[in-house]
DNA sequence: TTTGAATATGAAAATGATTGTCATTTCCAT
DNA sequence: ATGGAAATGACAATCATTTTCATATTCAAA
């Protein structure tokens, strides 16, 4: 059992809640999948293992994946919810592209530390953040000729 | 009239779309309001002055508003969307208040310069970003007690 | 000014993601 | 083992947004 599951299922009994047959399939596919990946994608996943489990259980789960924070959601397109992997994962930053919907990851130091700085002189106590830049990746650029 | 909606009713125009009673209520009421209002914001107010317009239209033209570049999207919850005036506004990122749900805006062009740097070294053309930090505000600090 | 084809409108229905309900089942501390 | 708390999953409901479609409006050309 990956490490990352027992985290999440300690994170489960401190709350008195069940470590259930469905949990254990959510988590674990959850860890198999690579990117980001959404609710729904998730439930199809697990569901072609185990077609017995609920969509409704496969959101459920989600929701406390997210509070447990082995998952953190995303949200480029103000569509569906995506979430990707957080525990044990160091904290970047997404390129997006505008053209065939890749993302490349980032992170930058000093972009943090302005952020501190900034969040610093206004007084304002900060907790997570988001940076997100939309444009052309390289790939697509290319193929539009340049 | 103001400038903006000048602005708009010239890119519809250069589209072939008409300059109709009710684009003229939507965009005069957008112009308006201030802040960060979602369709159906818009909408009531507009109804309130003017009830036979439909929520239809005004969900319709406020996707024209943005698309002429006079209202810019911002999503902080991943609900409902929400739009800002964007002509003739100079380019900020937000600080968001998970407590009240308040706003900051701040610019800041040293961020912006390393986010060049890092797009340009990564070879991605930018287009648009958003930068959005989520924390307390000081007066939600001061109000739980230090 | 008419005219008519292109476009816009708005009520209602459809959509798509997510959440709520509730009868039934499962879990797990005792 | 068992009883009460919690979880499940089919289904309905919700919420923001989009589509449909019959009717109305716009505006360029005649
Ligand atoms: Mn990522
Ligand atoms: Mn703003
Ligand atoms: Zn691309
Ligand atoms: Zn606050």
């Amino acid at each position: 059992m990956e490490f990352a599951e027992k985290v999440f299922f300690k994170y489960l009994k401190e709350r008195g809640f069940y470590n259930t047959a469905q949990r254990r399939l959510v988590v674990q596919e959850f860890l198999r999948l690579e990117g980001h990946v959404c609710a729904d994608e998730l439930y199809r996943a697990v569901k072609k293992k185990h077609p017995r489990v609920g969509q409704t259980t496969v959101f459920r789960t989600v929701k406390l994946l997210k509070e447990a924070k082995l998952a953190a959601e995303v949200n480029f397109t103000g569509k569906r919810r995506r979430f990707e992997h957080e525990w044990g994962h160091r904290h970047h930053d997404h390129l997006i592209c505008v053209g065939c919907g890749r993302t490349i990851e980032f992170a930058n130091k000093q972009i943090e530390k302005i952020q501190q700085q900034v969040t610093g002189s206004m007084n304002f106590q900060p907790l997570h953040h988001r940076l997100e830049i939309f444009g052309h990746c390289l790939k697509c650029r290319k193929e539009k000729g340049e």
